[in-house]
DNA sequence: CCTAGAATAGACCGAATGGTCAATTCTGTG
DNA sequence: CACAGAATTGACCATTCGGTCTATTCTAGG
């Protein structure tokens, strides 16, 4: 295959997953896709071999995608540090998004988790939230250890909660179109878990009114 | 309407509902609905303009119940009682879906939050997320007068925490088909809140070993 | 019993869906 | 330049979607 197929590949993948994370799967139509990628019908057959192999490729490619993101985010000197820099690039991501779209695993989960949905979409789901707990948790324990996560919790069980409650957050924050749900969220979160002695919350002018204003 | 009618119609919704809290609305045909409330094509549209204002009368009508629930469910003689009753009936009644349609506020959030909804359902997800949310957050706030749970925090947002955190633990439990994460959520919320004096954990043989059996 | 209206039945419609395919254009290589 | 295969085009297909409509059956009041 040469370069030219692959970019346009890469462009309905693109297009894809920008449709998926809004619109979920079932809601997106080859129709609309193909409009959006600028390509016709027999070029997205041409390239997959249907709908749901498309969405396989985007979950996976999706799937590198948010590990690459995590591995980026929980940087820093100290557990604490990389946790408190996590939860900033969550939300600064999002945010970024002007919370249209949440987050592709947490819609993934609640179209496919019941009949209806590909069996290897599932598989995928259920591989990311085990990777990005176990992630989280690995953080946890080492933060605990050097103390800047209180220690009397299991790290396990407080992973499964962060991940929980920020997903639950992504969520009402979409629902209302204002950070106000996720930032506060993950403010209650550093209370639970004690966070110390992580970096300064932000180092330029990270403040918002939370009311997203269009055009912002 | 006679008698018949009426009864035609609450058939009809109740079947909506539970194939609209598995599927979505989107992934609910009325060529499905009319099969499994065995009524033919004409009897729906007699009863309902449309799908859309068929999917508003669910709503509306599961926000009636989801209220009465909330209100049966926060009932004690101390707020921390009233709390951890509610806690426990939010985990028996998923556990008794088998974790299948997970919660139809989430969900619905997350498939018309963005372009493509109706603006009445929104309303409608976003005032029931309200009222959870300031039902929560007075029990929380009489809690705290009493001592039973710490009153460093403001109440409002341990209340939103608590509601993001049942959310994702719902999802997390749905996507799992096992009660552990929801449980586990659940367990880490009493930590989180401090939550004392509430009553024994349960009555009867409540435990489990999570992974849910066939049948159970 | 008769009848008006509530209620049900099911054929039918246009539009949109995911998918197919032969024809055509592009592109790198001998 | 020629040509093989990659890449693209757009018409076409069967199916399903939400929705309409007329005919029929049920049921309560006179």
């Amino acid at each position: 295959m040469g370069r030219k197929g692959e970019q346009t590949r890469e462009r309905i993948l693109d297009t894809a997953a920008d449709l998926v994370v809004q619109r979920g799967f079932g809601a997106t139509s080859m129709q609309e896709l193909q409009e959006r990628a600028g390509v016709n019908r027999g070029t997205l057959y041409f390239h997959f071999p249907g709908k749901e192999d498309l969405g396989l490729a985007v979950l996976e490619r999706a799937r590198r995608g948010f590990l690459a993101f995590l591995r980026e985010a929980l940087t820093g000197d100290t557990p604490g540090e990389r946790l408190e820099r996590f939860f900033q690039a969550a939300l600064r991501a999002h945010r970024a998004t002007g919370f249209v779209g949440g987050c592709l695993w947490g819609n993934t989960a609640l179209e496919m988790a019941d009949a209806g949905g590909d069996a290897r979409y599932v598989r995928i789901v259920r591989a990311v939230f085990a990777e990005w707990i176990e992630m989280t948790r690995a953080v946890i324990a080492e933060a605990q250890e050097s103390g800047q996560v209180r220690g009397d919790l299991k790290a396990a069980d407080l992973a499964l909660q962060v991940v929980c409650t920020i997903e639950g957050g992504i969520m009402l924050s979409r629902l209302r179109k204002s950070e106000v749900p996720l930032r506060t969220c993950l403010e209650a979160l550093r209370q639970t878990l004690g966070l110390r002695g992580a970096i300064p919350r932000d180092l330029a002018g990270d403040r918002s009114d939370g009311i997203l204003k269009e055009g912002a």
